[in-house]
DNA sequence: TTGGAAGCGAGAGCACTGCTCTCATTCTCC
DNA sequence: GGAGAATGAGAGCAGTGCTCTCGCTTCCAA
């Protein structure tokens, strides 16, 4: 598969790193995250790891990819295998999102809580998978537009934002007009504000005695703010 | 006002120990805050603030306690000051939350974001400025309603959440039913969610081109989805 | 008035962190 | 085989949170 045995050693280590920096993230969060600690773990002097990563930044810029890819990928799966309705792949998308959200609370926080202050996620190497929920969340919106199945009052989106809307269009290659693009936006922090509330107890640690009824209630409400309504048959079949 | 010279000394300098960690908040985060920082820019030595404070967490919870307040006394004097119509009282208290969290990021990611690993805010200290903004949030939609001002087509509220609706009602002194509490805790959600994507750069850094324009637009499409409209004279009158 | 107690700051010290530098070893490729 | 790159070990620096002991000052009560 790869290389020299020397660049697949490399690679190989390369993937422990990560993956003692995932479980220790877990366990201390970003905050508490050690270069030492990952090279006591790995069996190795501190100053090792230094020909692996340059800084503990960069471990960090490692986790948040590695965070975006299994979250995209599971977000994938769980909109695929649902009904190709509008309104069954959105319903999916949110709770492939909460799932994983409750699940790693502390890579979910990596990704959508506060900035690590002094560390910027650089864009060249983080966008691709960062960007993947939100891509997904506009094509649902945006299949469910073109097939005429979006039956709701979005209201006029601000005109001062007309310039970006287009851009946003083109490039995910959408056709929804800029009503649509801007409630799809907003059902989208929308949906993050929930989670994100669950998932770091701003609710109140015993407010809700239910998480997942108060998460079927978002959704729901989400998906009839964006006009997505269960349809019938014929668009269960698909447009092919 | 205070007691012996000695308690009035101590309070100074645990004021002062809360501006400096405030500061230092702003600077370096709350993940980055030293208390042997604090104490330099003290003028002590670093074991002498241990006087004042147990450890870096009860100046974080000192921080926090901070942080609500400010955040609480502006969303209340920005509600006050606005017309007493229940659009306007909403757009004020949206406004003055997002207003001061893009003025004071790190201490909205503290209130706001990720939850510091291995810290929990004590509830004792924390919880009566911490509600405040919600508590806020509830009562105007609530008077709205009491008033006959809220025309939203809500959706059910989940009945198996129906308990946990009865307590908020009752520790709030709210009238509402239940659908009405359900779709504000769900605007509550939103709205934060939409402001922590502003603020954490979750949008892109470079997306939207006018940030005033997408806030005025969420946020009025949240009023639109709670029911809110802009009601005439009458009610600008109160109910006095 | 005069003790004792409590509050306070300084300083040393421990264990930890990120990160750098040097040095010896090992692997790779010409 | 030998040059050179990659690798790991170790020492070291500056910083962190936190503890402990030591004196000094303030206060309060007998």
């Amino acid at each position: 598969m790869a290389g020299t045995p020397r660049e697949r050693a490399r690679e190989q280590t390369l993937s422990d790193i990560t993956l003692i920096g995932r479980r220790q993230l877990g366990e201390v969060g970003a905050a508490a995250l050690s270069l030492r600690a990952v090279a006591r773990e790995l069996g190795v002097v501190s100053s090792a790891v230094y020909r692996y990563v340059a800084n503990r930044d960069e471990l960090l810029t490692l986790l948040v990819v590695d965070a975006y890819r299994e979250l995209g990928d599971e977000v994938d799966a769980a909109v695929d295998s649902a009904p190709q309705a509008a309104l069954g792949r959105f319903t999916a998308l949110a709770g492939a999102v909460r799932a994983w959200a409750v699940r790693e609370p502390s890579r979910y926080a990596l990704l959508y809580g506060s900035p690590v202050p002094g560390y910027e996620a650089p864009a060249e190497q983080t966008t691709t998978q960062g960007t993947r929920v939100v891509t997904l969340l506009a094509h649902i919106v945006d299949d469910a537009w073109r097939a005429g199945n979006l039956h709701g009052a979005a209201g006029p989106a601000p005109t001062r934002l007309a310039g970006d809307y287009r851009v946003i269009r083109d490039q995910l290659s959408l056709a929804a007009p800029d009503d649509v693009l801007a409630a799809t936006v907003q059902a989208w922090s929308a949906l993050f504000g929930a989670v994100s509330f669950e998932v770091f107890g701003q609710y109140g640690t015993d407010t809700f005695s239910d998480p997942d009824a108060l998460h079927d209630y978002t959704v729901a409400r989400l998906a009839a703010q964006l006009g997505l309504r269960d349809v019938g048959v014929q668009d269960a079949q698909g447009t092919a």
